[in-house]
DNA sequence: TTTGTTATCACAACTTGGTTGTAATAAATA
DNA sequence: TATTTATTACAACCAAGTTGTGATAACAAA
């Protein structure tokens, strides 16, 4: 149903979004905001966050979920797919901003792609 | 560790990886079998396959683990990365024998990417 | 073939990320 | 300010996966 009511939780999570440019677990989010909030309404309000197009979602290799901003969407359009890439050493995860061109497959109907890469960010290697 | 003993529980598993050539999910595993082996075993097998480089694991996009043959991978070389593509008709989920030529970043450095494809399969498309 | 060693297993209990139902609360509107 | 109802807190739940431990079954040695 989307976004209707401008409340505590909603201002404080995005708040959060401002604060922080690369993506952020749902579980940081719950830690973090652990004495404002009960989890079920970090929950539910990153699910309408998402339905809106203001954050995308995707899941991290150890299967948790991870919200970033979302760049040019809206509650009918989202289109801004692209990979994302986790630094082992300090965690960060971040939105690549790049295409990537598979194959096209001659007997399949591709819908979508997930892709996580995962290596060192700048910042850990240059320490 | 890696596997030491042919116990029942290792051939049972092996045998489905035979019957079938997609990748299997450990709760489709734990389902299959679980009249004859706990849910525990199945975890510990499947762990020790991986380790020795018969099976290789990888996440599906809602965050529960698939395990394939690998092809060509040793205990000590596991090598055999590749991008998986599941058909959201049947569910069926296969490994794409193609390698996926990403940008190199400037400031990063890659370690692994997981790539995960959605679609339709060959014999979904058909009917 | 029997015996001894120990890798493996079953079972129960637990952890973690996430979901559901519902009465109470606080935004927005009248 | 009163009313409506979207949103929240809380508790209870769920599913995938993990941990600890005594019992069991591979396998080697006798």
């Amino acid at each position: 149903m989307g976004i209707i009511r401008k409340t505590q939780a909603l201002k404080s999570l995005m708040e959060q979004f401002e604060k922080k440019s690369s993506a952020i677990s749902t579980i940081q989010l719950i830690k973090l905001l652990d004495s404002k909030f009960n989890k079920t309404t970090i929950y539910r309000v990153l699910d309408k966050l998402e339905q809106d197009g203001v954050l995308h979602s995707f899941l991290g290799n150890n299967g948790i979920k991870w919200y970033a901003k979302c760049q040019g969407c809206s509650k009918s359009n989202h289109k801004d797919v692209h990979p994302h890439f986790q630094c082992v050493s300090c965690g960060k995860m971040d939105c690549l901003h790049i295409k990537v061109d598979l194959p096209v497959f001659p007997n399949r109907k591709t819908l979508s792609t997930h892709v996580l890469i995962k290596g060192e960010c700048e910042s850990c290697l240059s320490t």
